[in-house]
DNA sequence: ACTGATAGTTTAGGGGGTAAACTATTGACC
DNA sequence: GGTCAATAGTTTACCCCCTAAACTATCAGT
């Protein structure tokens, strides 16, 4: 048992942390050199509720309110992003515009070719199944906890 | 198959671009406050390593040599590296210092707790291996691709 | 009306990265 | 031996990201 902890910290580290990161910054992409991740996921995000405000998002993406302030200004200098006033003025809704949606769909689609192909490439079946049941239990622990 | 593609880019960006991000910064340990993850990943293959030159360590963390020459300027502050010098005046070994192997190692074992901990409560063991060995396999493929 | 809470922005300070210019040193070739 | 291209690292300019704390504006309850 203590053998296999001391495996998986180190591939932990390894995938999580750094190969993630190296990965990333590798993929020459256009859409990956003018848009940063965290840009991208914040379309992400805000496609996905339709119209959000900034503490939600922040809460979602796990970073200071400031971090996300910065962030959507950004986006909404390259007009990906919206604001809609509510009825509470304090408060600022922020939704895709068409542009914006287009970006997204387009880093999708190339995401689900990369995607593919590794899989199609180096993966079997049985593991495509092992992977996906791994990373909907990652995905559901690091919602709670955090790792 | 469609579905599984689609199913797996979604986890893909939600565990590997942001989740780990995200619960690298929620988790609150004085040493990782005061080292950065790529200090930290820097010690380790320093540690690996025995001795290694910056051009290596830059191709190891996959980022420019002028990244590596700032952080390498931060750990020798911190006195957890030091440099030795080669016959082949232009070149520096770098190598861990005593405080630095102790950092290094409190780390792991830090990380190793959380690890078991996480497993020992939300996984069971049969996913354990399989957890092992999705990440093996993932480890394998950033390694020589990118992902 | 007052006052405390809430939503977002701004500022200061510190992480990360790239690309290109620059220093120092080596090694091969004439 | 002298010249010059290649190599190892550093520096600089410019960008992204983050937190913490101060600040503005607005709302809601007493």
């Amino acid at each position: 048992m203590d053998m296999r902890i001391k495996e998986a910290v180190e591939l932990f580290q390894e995938v999580l942390f750094y190969g993630t990161e190296r990965v990333i910054r590798s993929v020459d992409n256009p859409l990956w050199e003018e848009f940063s991740p965290e840009q991208m996921q914040s379309l992400k995000l805000i496609g996905k509720e339709g119209q959000i405000t900034s503490a939600r998002l922040a809460v979602l993406q796990g970073v200071h309110k400031s971090a996300v302030s910065n962030r959507t200004k950004k986006l909404l200098q390259k007009e990906l992003i919206q604001v809609v006033q509510t009825a509470d003025r304090r408060e600022k809704l922020l939704e895709l515009t068409a542009a914006g949606r287009a970006v997204l769909e387009e880093s999708d689609k190339i995401l689900a070719e990369y995607v593919e192909n590794l899989m199609s490439e180096q993966v079997d079946d049985q593991e495509i199944e092992q992977f996906l049941k791994i990373f909907r239990k990652l995905s559901a622990i690091m919602k709670t906890d955090g790792v």
